[in-house]
DNA sequence: TCCATTTACTTAACATGTTAAATAAAATAC
DNA sequence: GTATTTTATTTAACATGTTAAGTAAATGGA
């Protein structure tokens, strides 16, 4: 109120992203938690069953992590059993990480139930919409400042 | 690898959506950083600036924090003198929250550069693509599943 | 009226986000 | 070749996200 010319929140763009982000995560969460899953581990073994095996850095780029967050969930992806860390032989920097066998299967099957919750999402949106929005996001991501 | 008809991670909405807030964040964080607020004590004080005196409830909503996230972060508010908050003299369940003045000089400065940013990423990025970004992120977010 | 239910928060517990500092190994600069 | 700088990852500290459970006040019947 003190300032008529401020934009409304609802006119947010991070927080129409935020919302938009939570309507359809809202459907997957449910999904991976009955997986025993979070949506964060989730991501980085999608990732790993993309990639194969990756170092930290990399992984955390691919799955939108920041590397303190990655570590703790590596340490508790590992303490489960569902992931294996090497270090690199030739730069010992670097720790090379992998599905095992085992979270191989569990995301199989955990794939089939968020895949089928994706169509639905889509069917409804329109497949028109999804693609001009993803390339809306992607553009937007690409925004640079001067300074 | 295990399922070839798994969509790429790239095309994954909820991850274009993160990447994308994320690259807008980058820009305003450091501007609220040098005030001294978080992203979400700043939307917080944001809606209270807007609409004034309302309960935690609807500033939860409007603001996009669930009530948990919001407790602790009124609690914050309240020790440096950001807000106040009375309970409501009808309905003694409810907290009636507020800003104090002297954050309300604060909103209007820190505005000024945040708006500044806005002003320069929607400059990039086309005024154009953002209302049509906002319409789909705003469609996106109504989608309902059936069951 | 009374009790079961609903509403509005709050608390608790654990996972993640964010920034800064620490550590170790590799690359670069003299 | 050694000191310096950079890179890869981890640790630490504090804020927030998420779900479940707890508490107190209002509501809605029998």
């Amino acid at each position: 109120m003190s300032d008529a010319g401020m934009r409304s929140i609802k006119q947010s763009v991070p927080i129409a992203l935020l919302r938009a982000r939570e309507a359809v995560m809202a459907h997957f969460r449910p999904l991976l938690a009955a997986r025993g899953y979070t949506e964060q581990q989730w991501r980085v073994m999608r990732v790993l069953d993309e990639f194969g095996s990756i170092d930290a850095s990399q992984l955390a780029d691919k799955s939108a992590l920041l590397l303190p967050s990655l570590t703790r969930i590596l340490q508790t992806l590992e303490e489960e059993g569902a992931i294996a860390r090497i270090k690199d032989a030739q730069d010992k920097r670097r720790t090379l990480i992998s599905l095992t066998d085992k979270s191989r299967d569990a995301i199989a099957k955990a794939a089939e139930s968020t895949q089928a919750a994706y169509r639905e999402i889509e069917d409804q949106f329109g497949a028109e919409n999804m693609n001009q929005l993803l390339d809306l996001l992607d553009k937007l991501a690409q925004v640079k400042l001067r300074k």
